[in-house]
DNA sequence: CCCCAGGCAGCGC
DNA sequence: GCGCTGCATGGG
């Protein structure tokens, strides 16, 4: 550890909901011998570990004093989104509507979408299709640990766009869950970012629009609205991002009554359903809110494990 | 054995 | 345009 400090928190804050969520793939907790958790991940190839000491301090250390080109405080507040208006979350007439639901969820107030890194949010959720969250990480892993450069004996960085692009086809698939179109789409978009036709930094707001960076993304094989969705809000910081899965689709049925127009969702009958949701949850924030009501009806509603 | 997991693409109609 | 199916594997 070369560098820590305290981050003083002006608003509520969970590191333990935001880290377990789904969004993040790659956090681990670790055993205290006493007092708080300490939860620890790789970013931008530097170990981060984050203790929630207090209600309002967090102890942040780092194997830098620099990450992704910034101090390792402004690079913590920026990446947990400590910025976000959670308490604004819900709109006024949202939570008027429904008491009972805004009531239940507030046990996860708190909960931020973090600012990830583009290229492994891309990849991990490239990963997501159809599968459990096991196995989701143990690809994420495997992809780090294969390709990625090792730090210690136990943390890896995340593979860069060019060791994927150059991977060895057969590793690629191990990794991948035995899926040879994943592992070659995963190669192909690798590969346009290595050859510069593809620049996910120019697909960050405010660098794009929401509806560009998702057009982008959509014309690359193995991406389709949802994962494009995703990718733009948990690695690219469009917030009005709302990504339909299996899950959001059940609870926009069970508690608001919106459906799609049809049985399969197709591109168009997807795309009117998430503007139906914006409408519902307000465009500013969608994707919070999205990711709240996601958290609390995968833990509560369908009973299912955090990680 | 079944069905489901943070889906996508290709096919027939 | 819509609906079905293959892709893969672990867990309930």
């Amino acid at each position: 550890v070369k560098s820590s400090l305290r981050l003083e928190l002006h608003a509520p804050f969970n590191l333990e909901a935001t880290l377990f969520s789904g969004q993040a793939f790659r956090w681990e907790k670790l055993e205290s011998a006493e007092g708080h958790p300490v939860f620890q991940g790789v970013v931008y190839g530097e170990v981060l570990q984050i203790c929630h000491n207090s209600s309002t301090v967090l102890t942040v250390s780092s194997s830098a004093d620099q990450i992704n080109g910034l101090p390792l405080q402004a690079f913590a507040s920026d990446y947990l989104g400590l910025d976000e208006d959670i308490d604004n979350a819900f709109s006024p007439s949202f939570c008027q509507h429904y008491p009972d639901l805004y009531e239940a969820i507030r046990q996860y107030h708190g909960t931020r979408t973090l600012r990830q890194e583009p290229f492994e949010i891309l990849i991990s959720f490239m990963c997501a299709q159809g599968l459990g969250v096991s196995l989701i990480r143990r690809q994420i892993s495997k992809l780090s640990l294969f390709f990625g450069k090792d730090i210690s004996i136990t943390e890896y960085k995340f593979p860069s766009p060019e060791q994927l692009a150059c991977a060895d086809l057969n590793t690629l698939i191990q990794c991948t869950n035995n899926n040879s179109i994943r592992a070659k789409n995963i190669k192909t978009i690798s590969q346009a970012i290595t050859d510069k036709e593809l620049d996910l930094n120019k697909l960050i707001y405010p660098n794009s629009s929401f509806d560009e960076a998702r057009r982008t993304l959509l014309s690359y094989p193995g991406i389709g609205e949802k994962i494009a969705d995703c990718v733009c809000l948990f690695g690219l910081r469009h917030c009005e991002a709302f990504p339909i899965d299996t899950h959001v689709r059940q609870y926009l049925e069970h508690w608001f009554n919106l459906r799609p127009a049809t049985t399969t969702l197709t591109s168009s009958s997807y795309r009117e359903l998430a503007e139906k949701a914006r409408q519902l949850l307000g465009h500013t924030q969608a994707g919070l809110a999205g990711h709240l009501l996601f958290h609390y009806w995968r833990l509560h509603v369908r009973g299912m494990k955090e990680v």
